[in-house]
DNA sequence: ATGGTGGGGATCCCA
């Protein structure tokens, strides 16, 4: 089975890429990230008659994540859990097949810029949720994917420019080491286990002609926990996406399990 | 050092 994380940035404005993307990629389980709608416009028609199933969690004009997949979805939650006053729609996760199946997490995970300041704490604050949620997650002994948006560049390997990241939010050592905290739970980075090599970039800013000159990042991640990770068959990213016609600025991200 | 681009929705925020 294949699943992709896939940032899309407005799955309104993305209808065009969408379906090209769903008809030649063909993945068996996708989360979707930045879909900036509300749950009742998402175009469900568009991904439906695909043969997909849906679940989103969407908030008006920002955020908002989903999770599409070939077989029905169960159990779902919407929401990290730990901070009840948190509206933002980052999270969102099910069982894909049958209980002690597939256990898919679609995360976006706060920017964090400007740093210091209340969005980067507000960052910090939701990585530490995060790991004490999937602390408990991997407690079921399950096949797990964490799956999305990061905004955690892990290692000066995964940006072709790392100093002209130092300050920033993506790339400050507080953000690199809550990441690692989470791989020291026991989870596996999928590409970095298939691609050890650099140069290897999931976003591309649309400004300065960063794409056309290979000026990427990889902030885009799937965290297998041990379980799935002695599926994994192979794992990369699918550049094609980001040189289409109203493109994105982040391009898909694959896993493919043995499941 | 600056400004460069894009989505969403409201005349600015977020990335």
């Amino acid at each position: 089975m294949r699943i992709a994380t896939f940032n899309i940035n407005g799955i309104k404005a993305r209808g065009d890429v969408l379906a090209r993307w769903l008809d030649e990629s063909k993945p068996d389980v996708a989360v979707l990230q930045e879909i900036k709608s509300i749950d009742a416009n998402v175009p469900r028609a568009l991904i439906e008659d695909r043969g997909y199933h849906l679940e989103t969690h969407g908030q008006k004009g920002f955020n908002g994540v989903a999770i599409l997949s070939r077989t029905p979805l169960t159990d779902v939650r919407r929401g990290l859990p730990g901070d009840d006053g948190d509206e933002q729609a980052r999270w969102i996760e099910a069982t894909v097949g049958d209980a002690g199946g597939l256990r898919v997490c679609g995360l976006y995970l706060p920017n964090g810029n400007p740093a210091p300041g209340p969005k980067f704490d507000y960052k910090l604050a939701w990585m530490a949720r995060m790991q004490a949620h999937a602390k408990t997650l991997l407690t079921q002994e399950v096949p797990l994917v964490l799956a999305g948006d990061y905004n955690v560049i892990p290692q000066p390997d995964d940006a072709a420019r790392p100093e002209a990241w130092a300050k920033d939010a993506l790339f400050l050592p507080e953000s690199r080491a809550a990441f690692r905290r989470l791989l020291a739970l026991g989870f596996y980075d999928a590409v970095r286990l298939r691609h050890p090599e650099s140069g290897i970039y999931s976003f591309w800013d649309y400004q300065a002609g960063a794409w056309s000159r290979n000026d990427g990042i990889r902030i885009d991640h799937l965290l297998l926990s041990p379980q799935a990770a002695d599926r994994l068959r192979d794992a990369w990213v699918e550049t094609g996406p980001r040189g289409w016609d109203k493109p994105s600025d982040h391009t898909p991200v694959w896993a493919d399990l043995d499941l």
